[in-house]
Formats: C-alpha cells, structure tokens, sequence
DNA sequence: AAATAATATGACAATCTTGTCATATGACAT
DNA sequence: ATGTCATATGACAAGATTGTCATATTATTT
C-alpha cells in the first residue's frame, strides 16, 4: 500500500506517477522495469518515490489494483446486458467490450499482457488474485451444460481456460507485433467457432 | 558462430561450458541470464569465455542451433512412424515424443519454454527459424482435409497454431510450476478431443 | 632447450540497478 | 515573524551487469 504521502499529492502529481509507472510496466516486464525510469518520466526525485512507495512491488500492486477496477467494470457488463445469452456470445461480447476498453487504454492491456509473461516468483503469487472473471466465465459455462448446450463430459474450468490460452496467445501476439487490433474479433469468432464445433467433419446440419 | 578457440577445445570442456549454458538458459531468459553464473558453474574464467565466444547472443545462437538439431530428430520420426496416421493422432504421438524427450532433457525443454515467454527483440528476430515441426503439422492437416477428415473451410495455419498454442499454454504452466509431467499426455489427449468434436452438444453417434 | 604461438586469467572501466539518509525546502499554524 | 511539521532532493553505498586488455601460463614447434 503506498504510504500517505502519496495520497496526500495532489491529484495531477498522482496522476504523472501513476501514468509514467502504467508506461513502464507496459514496456517492461516487474523485474526488467526500472524505478530510475518511472521517476525520470514522472518527473520526481528518486528520493521522492521512496517517500511515496515502500518499494517497487508496493507501487505494481497498487497501480495493478487500480487497474483492475476497471477491468472488472467492464467485464461485470457482459452479465448484465443480456443474462439469457449462451456462453459463446457472452463470451465473444466480452472479448468485444476488451478489445473497445484495450484501445481506449491500451497501456492498460499491455500491462496485463506484461503480466501474462512474467513467471517470476513475485508476478506468480499475484496471479490469480483478481479471477472474478474467470469465475463468471466458468458459471456461463455450466449454465449452458444444464440448458444442454455445452457437453456435461468436459470439465468445465478445462473449458474455460481453453478460450483464455486461445485468446491471450492469438492477443498478445497479434497486438504485440502489431499494436493494432484489426481483424480481431474476426479472430475470436473464428477461435469460438472451433472450439464450440471442432475441426473434424460433422455431418451438415 | 563461436570462435575456433572454442571449438578445439577439449571435448569435455566443451560439454561443461554447453552444460552451465543450458542450465542458465533454463533458469532464466535471455536479458536476464548472466554470463558470470555460466562462467561460474562452467569453472572457466570471465575472460576466457570471450576468447570462445563473441557475446551472449553468439553463445546462445550456438546453443538453440544444437538443441534445435536434437528436437528435429524427434519430431521428424512421427512422420516416419506412420505415414497414415491423422492428423490428431499424430499430433499426439508428437506430443508423447515431445514429452520423453523432455523427460530425458528436461533442460532443453525449459530453454524453449523461455525463449517462447520471451518477447525482447533479439529472441522475436530468432523465432521462427527452426519451424520444421509447424510445416509438418500443416501438411497433415491439409492432407486430412483432402481425406475428408477435417473442415475444409478452416485455415490449416490457424488450426496448427490453435494447437501450439494450447500446449504451450498448458504444458508450459503444468511444467513450470510442479516440474513433472504426470497427467500430461491425458491432457493432451482431452484438449485435441475439445478441438477435434467441440464442445457444443451434438447428436451422439 | 629455446623461441614462438595459443590460451587462460582476473582486474578494470563503464553502466546499470535498488533502497537509504542527511539535508534543504516549503507550507502552515502560532 | 517564528517555530513546527511534512515533503522534496540528490548523493551515496552496495550490488549487479557486460566487454576489454595487459599479463601470465601452457602448449607446440623449431
């Protein structure tokens, strides 16, 4: 928790650390970024930070807090818009939701995709805090194996994490090289469509 | 490409070096693996290993390059084995390959597994040098499309790289973090049915 | 044995990192 | 104005990192 002095700043002075810190962590990952950089970015002495902060993991769990609130906001959405809808289209209106959200704040989803690579003993601890979404997901999914819609003989947390794998591995790449988000829910509806009918030759319906 | 210093070095000596390489490459990634600690357990001096090699990035070229031979020997044998098999249960029989192999050198597999998690310049230029493996895969799935196996109006690059990048995602996490395999080959077995059927409920055979 | 060539070595410079701390500056109440 | 308290600062220590280089040691050839 960062200490008094910090909240005590005013709001423009927390605002230009918080963002020189998102802009760094968005670069690099927990233990490749540098406090040097944030505060030369933010423009306050070293001495400064650690008046603020107690350390750098002090700092990356706040701003990861902060973060996550927004996320969830978004996330909480895709329930309430339309609680009849079947895991797959919940699921692609959120990834729609993330995708409209990455590109308003798209430091905000390199930061998480910072934190998807990262298996530092640290950034491993943290994981797994903020799973409200996961949980959501998983509910969706054993609502549809009881309307019979998804098969009641997969697991559904196995189910659940395909499509995130799916989803953080064709994101993070595709995004990563290209910074755009062109043609990306094209995608996510392709990767829904395998997984919810398979690869291999049905008959036609 | 190391210098000749490095190759007329004795066989044994050869091996240590190789040996304390591989094992800082597996610890840690690229940025962050420390020529001191390979000197260290190799038992050579700092100033010796730049007599055999021109830098880190020449060190680890080398490295990927040898390892790189090993693992082609046991993908290209899945293909041998036998040629009629399809696509998924070649695809299996890689993945049981993959992971004896890993299991004999668990070392090797960690070096990729850092490389696959490492986003840095240096390693995304090196990536996608050695993908004989991908090619393969491609060319069974496109010869079960024609055999009627799987859906033609599937991209066969997308269907590979939707397999990749579940093993990696799962295996990576699985390994990472209990370093053992147990329950390994059944998960794959469990996410090529998920991708092969579906997870929507269909008319039972 | 002597001269030459190849290799081994650790000290060194230069550059980073984090976290501490004594001091200076500012604000605010008395 | 004066005293008190909160904050701002950059120098500093301690520890990493890589790549270089002059020197010492060993091997080989003459």
């Amino acid at each position: 928790m960062p200490k008094n002095t910090y909240f005590n700043l005013p709001q423009a002075k927390k605002a230009r650390i918080f963002k020189a810190a998102v802009e760094e962590f968005a670069k690099k990952r927990f233990s490749e970024a540098s406090i040097n950089q944030i505060v030369k970015n933010a423009g306050i002495s070293r001495g400064s930070f650690y008046q603020y902060f107690n350390d750098k993991e002090d700092l990356y769990i706040y701003m990861l807090g902060e973060i996550g609130k927004e996320k969830l906001e978004v996330i909480k959405k895709v329930g309430i818009l339309n609680p009849e809808a079947d895991f797959f289209s919940a699921f692609l209106y959120m990834i729609k939701a993330a995708l409209v959200w990455a590109e308003t704040k798209p430091l905000y989803g390199q930061v998480a995709m910072q934190m998807e690579l990262d298996q530092s003993d640290f950034i491993e601890k943290l994981r797994g805090l903020s799973d409200e979404g996961f949980l959501l997901l998983k509910q969706l999914v054993e609502k549809d194996k009881k309307r019979g819609l998804i098969r009641e003989d997969i697991d559904s947390e196995l189910i659940v994490e395909v499509f995130n794998a799916l989803m953080t591995h064709f994101f993070t790449k595709k995004m990563y090289r290209s910074g755009q988000h062109d043609g990306m829910l094209e995608l996510a509806e392709k990767l829904v469509r395998i997984v919810k009918e398979g690869i291999s030759v049905q008959r036609k319906k």
